[in-house]
DNA sequence: AAGCTATACTTGACACGTCAACCATTGATC
DNA sequence: GATCAATGGTTGACGTGTCAAGTATAGCTT
């Protein structure tokens, strides 16, 4: 009877129903724990994982800024929580928002200047964070974890 | 210029920093994915993907039951939140919960006979789940993906 | 021009994760 | 046996994900 590293892991003597099930939830733990690993980077500058990314995803869009709903559609979330996500956003002076004149349903984004400063002073450790978390594995293992990992968006969708 | 796919999917023009990064990325996007997709299986019994977790836990530990901090070491978060979500699953009456004669400072809980019921019938559609989700990779594949991920998680902790 | 539907949010409610502060009980120390 | 630190849990506060319901604006239909 050969016990997995994931069964030892979660003390739990049941045996995987398959292996999709111990792949997802393997998914899912490392997922957390690397998640944790980001977020403790970004707590240092008093900015969550979802408000980083957003702030990435504004820079992206340059000048002409962003409606809200297609913040929230470039992240995976549903829309309700863009809005207030971004209220923090803005509260801390990394966002400017206004009223689209042209369409006055919608609300454009753009990044602060000082949201630009933060970014660049998250860039070096965040790479860092990143390189370290998967630096146990080749060049040619992480490329192929991403093949594996597209693949499975690429069906599931 | 070679675009991957992950970043024709954010649309984002930046190209990125590093594999580590890409596979980071992938890897956060996909189970965010996955684990709307068990969402949806679970919703329909009114309960959520941790929750789930808990009463597994709690199934494997058998009678003599578990003190609540330990379920929430066999899952990853911190312990304030296993007391609140165990309170919801006591309220559905799928949990008992009793303080420890021995040693007064511990709450041991146990799941009920309907939270065994709950259990049983959520068995096949998240084993098909499971197996929908993963659907796209070979036996290899499911494999190399869990050790991968095994890996990863060996090194960071 | 009035009415209808679709779009783009916004708000309220509830489940979680996480931090900090707190309380009760234990167990070791003096 | 009193004191004190450690252990096990709970509570409050805040950020976030998600659903359902509501509001304002656009744009098409008639």
């Amino acid at each position: 009877m050969n016990e997995s590293v994931l069964q030892r892991e979660i003390r739990q003597n049941r045996p995987f129903r398959s292996l999709a099930q111990e792949a997802m939830l393997g998914l899912m733990r490392t997922t957390d724990l690397v998640r944790r690993t980001f977020g403790r980077v970004l707590e240092r500058q008093g900015i969550t994982l979802q408000q980083y990314n957003v702030l990435r995803i504004l820079r992206g869009a340059g000048d002409s800024g962003l409606p809200t709903l297609e913040i929230g559609s470039r992240m995976i979330e549903e829309s309700p929580g863009i809005t207030r996500l971004i209220d923090r956003l803005e509260a801390k002076a990394w966002v400017r928002r206004e009223r689209c004149p042209h369409d006055r349903r919608q609300v454009l984004c753009w990044i602060t200047a000082s949201g630009l400063a933060l970014l660049d002073s998250l860039e070096e450790p965040m790479a860092e964070a990143d390189d370290r978390a998967l630096s146990m594995l080749s060049a040619e293992d992480k490329s192929h974890l991403i093949r594996l990992l597209d693949a499975i968006r690429a069906d599931s969708r």
